[in-house]
RNA sequence: CGGGACGUGGCGCAGUCCGGUAGCGCACUGCAAUGGGGUUGCAGGGGUCGCGGGUUCAAAUCCCGCCGUCCCGACCA
């Protein structure tokens, strides 16, 4: 319902804001267990959209679905060394079942690849097998210490792809692919901007080869990490014994890769585009793209607008728009016009006896300014102003990234830039662990992607921004959620 | 898990210092008018004051413990 008091601004406090857009927006609310989260229709519908969108460019590529179970016996976490000591700290146990102490308790996967991997050494005997591409949409538990909405929760909705290749470089191919199939989702589902390159060996995911990772910088320019892709090499096959016949008569372990994205993007696209008034939600993921607010005084009136305004509904969603047509009769116009704001619905309709005697109908945008338009051709020009602010929303992500960031820094550039506004530094890196962290401990910026060659500045720096040796690679540095 | 703040009808808050049996705004219900950017008026309903224990004739208020939320750290999708 319509509340009565302005959100905090962001400028005034970022976290607060986040929080009373979610909640304004009715997307999410906190459950009686710490740190878990109830999502809202409102929430679930952009979540389901993401699904879809996701789910299709999962399958072009040629993976196929599957479910694996929430408990895993915990002495399977336990086969891959890093992977253990990544996440055991972090994992829910289950000890007792049916009022009896379990002989070996079951963790509530963090991520699934044991169990996966497990149940690939049954499934996998020759090349012929391979490769195995397999996604499954799952929820998993992770004990934070610290949860928010969407960026950090302890129970998390996500999708986790697992495959298994006969090569190494097939898995690398895979593992690539799979985050520029995140890239293009980020930019043109979420119209949210990504750098995309590899993580540092201190940020890899535990029991992976290499990592890649996309990263997005937030309105209070902090970055998020918004997916990552992992080449797990042979590590978890060795640990779980996935062994195949190579087409030459050897054996060999395969070779896998994980790749996930979560709800947190739900969280990335409120940082990314919302305002002071509460979401903004790109149109190719909002429940409602288009909502139509009736306007009349007599029961005449309400009877000639609303049929209008119905015929209006069905061409709309002829056209294949998500349309809703809000007829509360209890709530003035300027009520509902506030109330879908909040909500993020990117246009409105209005539609009063006035527009039916000019044949109009007057057009809102989310973001700002409204004009009448004829109702002659109404589906595709909504159409066109859809994917019009859809790439606007884009471009103006795209445009304060860039006017947030910093290339070539100094030591004493980084450190100032930081401490201020804040933002993505590019800078030389020397490759070694103990700069990377004097910088955290130094300025809280870590790195966040060594990115990929089109992100890279034009000039390759030559030395580490930090100890001034030579470096290896240009590395972008910010703080992050 | 360390530091800080907070927890009072659905939401936002006052009352807590100085103990005396709970109040305001919004929301909600009813009626009437109103209706192109948060509509008025009148009349209503709703609260074990986060939970548990203690002190007291008496606790929202004082004391102890716990839980939760938010912020700042350390850890992380």
């Amino acid at each position: 319902m319509s509340k009565n008091k302005a959100l905090t601004s962001r400028s005034d406090d970022f976290s607060a804001w986040y929080n009373e857009v979610i909640a304004r927006a009715e997307l999410a609310d906190h459950s009686p267990v710490r740190g878990c989260m109830v999502i809202r229709p409102n929430g679930y519908a952009i979540w389901e959209h993401m699904q879809q969108d996701l789910d299709r460019m999962f399958k072009d590529t040629g993976h196929e679905n599957a479910y694996f179970p929430l408990f895993i016996p915990q002495s399977f976490l336990a086969k891959e060394a890093e992977h253990v000591e990544g996440f055991a700290p972090e994992t829910a146990v289950v000890t007792h079942g049916g009022g009896k102490e379990l002989e070996e308790p079951l963790v509530v996967r963090p991520t699934s690849e044991t169990i996966i991997y497990a149940m690939f050494s049954k499934w996998i005997q020759s090349w012929r097998d391979l490769p195995v591409l397999m996604n499954q949409w799952a929820n998993v538990v992770r004990w934070e210490l610290r949860t928010r909405l969407f960026l950090r929760t302890t129970e998390f909705l996500w999708q986790e792809g697992h495959t298994a290749h006969a090569t190494e470089a097939e898995a690398e191919e895979e593992a690539l692919r799979m985050m520029g199939v995140y890239r293009t989702f980020m930019e043109e589902s979420i119209a949210m901007p990504v750098i995309t390159g590899l993580k540092s060996d201190s940020e890899r995911f535990a029991g992976a080869v290499r990592t890649y990772a996309a990263e997005a910088l937030m309105q209070d320019n902090k970055s998020l990490q918004a997916g990552t892709s992992h080449n797990l090499g042979q590590n978890f096959a060795k640990a779980f014994d996935t062994t195949f016949q190579t087409e030459a008569g050897g054996l060999d372990h395969v070779w896998s890769t994980s790749w996930g994205v979560s709800t947190r993007l739900i969280g990335g696209l409120i940082m990314t585009h919302s305002d002071d008034n509460g979401l903004v939600c790109p149109p190719r993921l909002a429940r409602y793209q288009v909502v139509i607010v009736p306007i009349y005084r007599t029961d005449e009136q309400r009877a000639g607008v609303v049929e209008a305004a119905e015929r209006i509904q069905l061409e709309l969603r002829a056209a294949g728009i998500r349309v809703h047509l809000d007829t509360r009769d209890d709530m003035k116009p300027g009520a509902k016009y506030y109330e879908w704001e909040g909500r993020g619905t990117p246009f409105r309709i209005e539609l009063g006896p006035r527009d039916l005697e000019a044949g109009t109908v007057v057009i809102a945008k989310r973001t700002g300014g409204k004009e009448p338009v004829p109702m002659e051709g109404l589906a595709a020009n909504v159409n066109e102003r859809l994917e019009s602010l859809q790439r606007e929303l884009f471009e103006a992500a795209h445009a304060r990234r860039e006017a947030n960031s910093l290339r070539g820094a100094t030591r004493e550039q980084l450190r100032e830039f930081i401490a201020g506004d804040g933002g993505f530094v590019y800078a030389g890196w020397c490759g070694s662990e103990q700069c990377e962290a004097d910088i955290k401990a130094d300025t809280k910026a870590t790195i966040r992607v060594l990115p990929d060659e089109e992100f890279r500045s034009a000039e390759a720096p030559g030395t580490c921004v930090w100890c001034g040796k030579p470096s290896v690679a240009e590395a972008v540095w910010a703080k992050a959620y």
